[in-house]
DNA sequence: CGGACTATTGAGACTCCTCAACTAACGTGG
DNA sequence: CCACGTTAGTTGAGGAGTCTCAATAGTCCG
């Protein structure tokens, strides 16, 4: 299986349009994100949308630059990322379908964004995109609870950059990729579609650290990785001990 | 002047009711926080809300309560952060007037607030606020636009934990602070409404190395403390390139 | 003025970073 | 088809920085 079919391009429940992903505020059943976005308002997005396919380690946009759309993500994996001074990388975020992106700041783009994966975007004109909002509120609030969505998912990267232990960290990393990128067939094998170097940009820490804190993981028997793009969960017990461990 | 007077009570333009503070994401002059709602939107709102005044050090709301109420912090300065298994806490951001808070996951309240200084807060029933949002769409943008500007301060505070050195940490801290509580009228010189400790939570720090990053600084001659709260920028030149060197 | 809490300072242990060499994987062109 | 070059990733040794533990100093409040 190459890399690129990590995030499938046309599954059946997204040929219809973008859809978002998030979890709902409200008292549920349980904190699952689900799809909020109605078959009526994904087909009225699409309307407004241009469907564009992207090949890995593309260029979306590039923080600063001035910004005219946003992006739904519809299939694969892209990273939203900034350059410090110094000339290195901070992984904000990683994109997984049924996210948003395109935030800008007094008109530009905050970050920069990559594709990591094939990816599939629906993109909508900042302008189209505030008129549609105008006409259905209800999609307005869909929009309102996928930011709080991303304040959430913040604040848990947060947490986890707070941390001192490289395979503490890199184990609150898997489980946040199997949250986000479950797909039930393989239980407990994690796909990795992003390289060494996006992990540890995501992480806070060097190439070598994650490198590192790999080998400790698998010589401690608690994960074991399948080919460099998927690691399988050994010992679940121990893993959600020290993902929870801080 | 005592710690709890550094966020006023009674502000004039504070009176008619809440304010959000954010930057916009369109094009504008400049990338300053804006006052987003208008006198009619505060009346609105203000008739909504319970005014709270409570005293320092007082628990708002615990992780994992129902959530029922979102808040408006008018004046002072509270603190939403998280208890850790170890029994660690993490700072997840210092609240400022013109913020909102109250975010819920599946009805639980995220975090936990805590009031640093004596505040005030404009309480509203999330029923309640829904039911305004939907009469007034272009409130809820308005919220949206809130949420938008946690996010990307959110992310600011993410490449303050990706630093490795404490000075610049607690320096980019200071800069923060600076943005949000800004009085212009004494230049320069920054109020630090929270503990030693509370600053360490939010830096990912000891208090030690907090302590110590605080002494290199005036050390350095970079800033001078004026008394445990506050902070004077002397170098302006070499603070700045400290903040940005990462 | 006392007592409890908060903050500072010092010494040693631990972890990650940097630099460097080495290995593996991939894609290209001969 | 293979050889090669480039890129990505692993592993080792030394140095920088923070953390923890402990003792001291300072601050706030009753």
């Amino acid at each position: 299986m190459a890399v690129h079919d990590l995030g499938v391009i046309e599954p059946v429940h997204l040929e219809t349009g973008p859809s978002i992903r998030a979890t709902p505020f409200e008292r549920s059943l349980d904190k699952a994100p689900r799809r909020l976005l109605n078959a009526t308002q994904r087909r009225q997005l699409a309307d407004l949308a241009t469907v564009v396919i992207l090949p890995p380690r593309t260029i979306v946009y590039r923080e600063d630059a001035d910004g005219a759309w946003i992006f739904f993500a519809g299939a694969g994996v892209l990273k939203a990322f900034r350059e410090l001074p110094s000339g290195k990388r901070r992984v904000a975020t990683f994109v997984f379908p049924g996210d948003v992106f395109g935030i800008t700041e007094g008109g530009h783009y905050l970050n920069s964004v990559q594709t990591v994966t094939k990816v599939k975007l629906y993109r909508i004109g900042i302008e189209a995109l505030r008129d549609a909002v105008r006409e259905d509120p209800h999609l307005q609030f869909q929009l309102l609870c996928k930011a709080i969505h991303e304040l959430r998912q913040g604040q848990r990267h947060a947490i986890l950059l707070g941390r001192r232990d490289a395979p503490g960290r890199l184990a609150m990393c898997f489980a946040m990729l199997e949250r986000n990128l479950s797909t039930d067939d393989h239980a407990d094998v994690i796909a990795l579609p992003m390289s060494r170097t996006d992990l540890a940009e995501y992480l806070g820490l060097s190439l070598e650290s994650v490198s590192r804190a790999s080998a400790a993981l698998e010589r401690r028997g608690i994960v074991k990785f399948q080919g460099g793009h998927a690691v399988k969960v050994i010992d679940r017990v121990q893993f959600d001990k020290l993902v929870r461990s801080l």
